[in-house]
DNA sequence: GTCACTATTGCCACCACTTGCGATAACCTT
DNA sequence: AAGGTTATCGCAAGTGGTGGCAATAGTGAC
């Protein structure tokens, strides 16, 4: 456990909710500028190998991280407004259970988002 | 319609599948070196909006690209061997109409592919 | 405590896009 | 066919993230 691998753990803490590296990168460069933002990607990475972390991914390129131990649960992602909106996994876990029987696939399905279009935007 | 436009989507017709925006560019480069590849990138996007073409993402950075007359249809991938499996979308409309009649949200499901873990990677 | 071994780091170049901008091409209207 | 308007283009710089590499820090064995 290095200095810097703390230092992500503790951004991880003091953010409640799916942050993005470089916001945790920004945060520690601050205090600590020496600290290179791969540094933070990749402990970042070393923590979700130790079970410390996890990400998710809505619908753009940026990869959302957040403690492990946070309640798991789905995203709806609104393609027009952008808009989120959190689900819980038991509404998913039909289509897991289908997958899992018919294709022998352990499904993640609170890893990506679901794309479409939400209630306030429906044409 | 520009004759960089007519490009792409004649590339997209040669390839019958989820090509990636650098594949179809490096074929345009090849015979026109003077295109750029922020014009594939922007012609993509211009013939989404046309509904010519769709995109889909499965468990890399790399957006995939395909024309919007093929079949549509769900993406299983393996984050342990990373193999790819398409699944009837079928299979995933009962969570859509779940979504829908719950949280009055219209899901892509196809647009996005679900990860997990594969029959053969299974412990 | 010293030494060897391994994990991790900072730096840098790259990747897959994305965006701003001034130049050019497409398309209307007359 | 010419002129004006708008869309699109090539170029270049920027963004979020990845990967190689040599230097350094952590760890555990003696
Ligand atoms: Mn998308
Ligand atoms: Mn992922
Ligand atoms: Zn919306
Ligand atoms: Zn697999």
């Amino acid at each position: 456990m290095t200095v810097q691998r703390r230092l992500v753990l503790d951004a991880l803490q003091r953010a409640r909710h799916h942050t993005t590296a470089e916001e945790i990168a920004r945060q520690i460069r601050a205090r600590h500028p020496q600290i290179d933002p791969s540094t933070v990607y990749r402990n970042l990475e070393a923590l979700e190998e130790l079970g410390y972390v996890t990400h998710t991914h809505l619908d753009d390129r940026v990869t959302r991280w957040h403690r492990a131990d946070v309640e798991r649960h789905g995203h709806l992602v609104c393609r027009r407004c952008g808009s989120e909106q959190e689900i819980p996994l038991r509404t998913l876990e039909p289509l897991g259970r289908r997958l899992r029987s018919e294709q022998g696939f352990r499904a993640d399905l609170a890893h990506s988002a679901i794309v479409g279009i939400c209630r306030e935007c429906a044409p």
